[in-house]
RNA sequence: GUGGCUAUAGUUUAGUGGUAGAACAGCGGGUUGUGGUCCCGUUGGUGAGGGUUCGAUUCCCUCUAGCCACCCCA
């Protein structure tokens, strides 16, 4: 008879006396318990890639410095203060992405797809760096995923880019979201139109607030986006943009608008939506949390047209037009909103086993089950039956297999069900069948909706 | 980048210028073959560094991080 084990208190292992790593500012770990949020998005985003015929591309994170000053703008936020810039030994200056589609661009150009039959379609999702200070919703490794169609000036492409971004956020259920669209017209007629918002904030310059004495030097289109309750009557009649946009761009947007209506996709005009990346042209458009205008709410996602952006890149010229959307402020919204979502298929089984000889036996199962595509549980390193079985109760699964010294003495094994705690004694060589026949039947009476 | 608030165990938190307490979670046990409820035990903590003090988790400073508003944006 061998000996019986003496009763130990495991002992734990004491951490050492060391410095735990910090996360640095603004990044985060997506832990587990946050993943089904991520696969639900990431799911549905694609989804709606292939039924729309969008391609996925996959650009690199490490981009040269020069992609980004050239295409969002060297005056701008983004390119002045947020980029996280290395001098490479080799490459010269080096950059952690700040967003997608300038990456599109230089890959459509770089890779001859204006050979391809146009539009070209693309569909991406990735980390995107920013070196801002971290509140909830902004951090300085976000995911976005956007769509992007190169090579087509048509409007109703751009009514097809703002229907998938409705019909995305009806699919996952937020159906609360306001699009404001708005035209910022061509190079041209914007030139036109920023003299003449300048000369009119001018005149009013002491009225103004600090932000918007800036705004008037650095970028005028913003001062219509001022939040300053004292600045919010100059805004009232300042210019509009719509009454200056040229001929063709003003029948662009009007275009745009009808094949939005033709869809009964709601959105608003907002005369005042500019948007902060330069490459942008007529077109543009953001999704908001609710329609509410008053107090701050983080955008969801934004886009528009960027026809200049391909030559200035250096390709020949190219209309087109993209969108991008936040993962983490759209999971914080479903969060709010409490939108049910779907989890992760739990395992069916929990297979248990007592004895060193049940345990071979039962880990050689296991591998056949897993070979059967049965989703089953197990934790081979707990002897205790109590405990495989309080592990068992943990998942939730609706049997459990048990297997001991006796079962595998007699070639049987026991299937208890969880919920009643009933058991039966079956045939080893059955598990299989007896284990797929339940699982079945167990389909049968709860459908799945 | 500017301004404000905050930091106690894995999580939610109590408390004190004199050894930090709880709940939940975790692990173990309540006849080494039976989970959920119950009972018992147990692991684990004052974000980091300085200063004042006999003594600091508590008071002060710096840093770090988080949150909120602005800027800006996804």
């Amino acid at each position: 008879m061998p000996k019986k084990a003496e009763k130990q208190p495991k002992k734990i292992p004491k951490a050492p006396v060391l410095k735990i790593p910090q996360l640095l500012r603004g990044f985060k770990d997506i832990l587990p318990a946050e993943q089904n949020f991520w696969r639900f998005i990431c799911q549905t985003a694609e989804n709606f890639s292939l039924g729309y015929g969008f391609s996925r591309i996959d650009p690199p994170i490490l981009e040269e410095a020069g992609l980004f000053v050239r295409s969002i703008g060297k005056q701008t936020d983004i390119v002045e203060k947020e980029m996280f810039t290395f001098n490479d030994v080799a490459q010269g200056m080096v950059v952690l992405r700040p967003e997608a589609t300038a990456s599109i661009a230089r890959a459509y150009i770089s890779h001859g797809m204006f050979n391809l039959p146009q539009p070209v379609k693309l569909f991406y999702w990735g980390p995107m760096f920013r070196r801002e200070r971290p509140q909830s919703g902004r951090q300085r490794q976000f995911y976005q995923f956007g769509f992007e169609i190169l090579g087509e000036a048509n409007p109703v492409v751009d009514a097809q880019l703002i229907a998938i971004v409705s019909n995305f956020f009806n699919q996952i259920g937020l159906d609360q979201i306001s699009l404001q669209v708005n035209s910022i017209g061509c190079p041209d007629c914007r030139k036109n139109f920023i003299e003449e918002l300048v000369n009119y904030y001018r005149a009013k310059r002491k009225m103004l607030c600090e932000d918007c004495k800036n705004r008037l030097t650095k970028n005028p289109l913003r001062l219509l986006d001022c939040k300053q309750p004292s600045c919010q009557f100059i805004k009232a009649s300042a210019p509009q943009i719509v009454d200056w946009l040229c001929e063709n761009c003003k029948t662009h947007f009007m275009k745009v608008a009808e094949y939005l209506d033709s869809l009964n996709i709601f959105y608003k005009l907002n005369p005042y939506l500019v948007r902060g990346l330069d490459y942008y042209t007529r077109t543009v458009f953001e999704v908001w949390p609710t329609e509410k205008e008053e107090g701050s709410q983080s955008v969801l996602g934004g886009g528009g047209r960027y026809d200049g952006l391909v030559e200035l890149l250096g390709g020949r010229p190219t209309p087109a037009v993209g969108v991008s959307l936040g993962v983490e402020r759209i999971i914080l919204q479903l969060k709010q909103k409490e939108v049910a979502i779907p989890s992760k298929k739990a395992p069916d089984v929990f297979l248990a086993q007592i004895g060193d000889a049940a345990k071979i036996k039962a880990f050689n199962l296991y591998e056949r089950l897993r070979q059967e595509n049965i989703l089953v549980a197990e934790s081979f390193a707990k002897d205790s039956l109590k405990s495989q079985l309080d592990s068992a109760n943990k998942l939730k699964v609706k049997y459990a297999l048990i297997l001991g010294q006796k079962e595998v003495m007699d070639g049987t094994i026991l299937i208890r069900e969880m919920e009643s705690g009933v058991q039966e004694i079956i045939d080893f060589k059955k598990t299989v069948a007896e284990l797929k026949k339940k699982l079945n039947h167990n389909n049968h009476q709860t459908p799945v909706v």
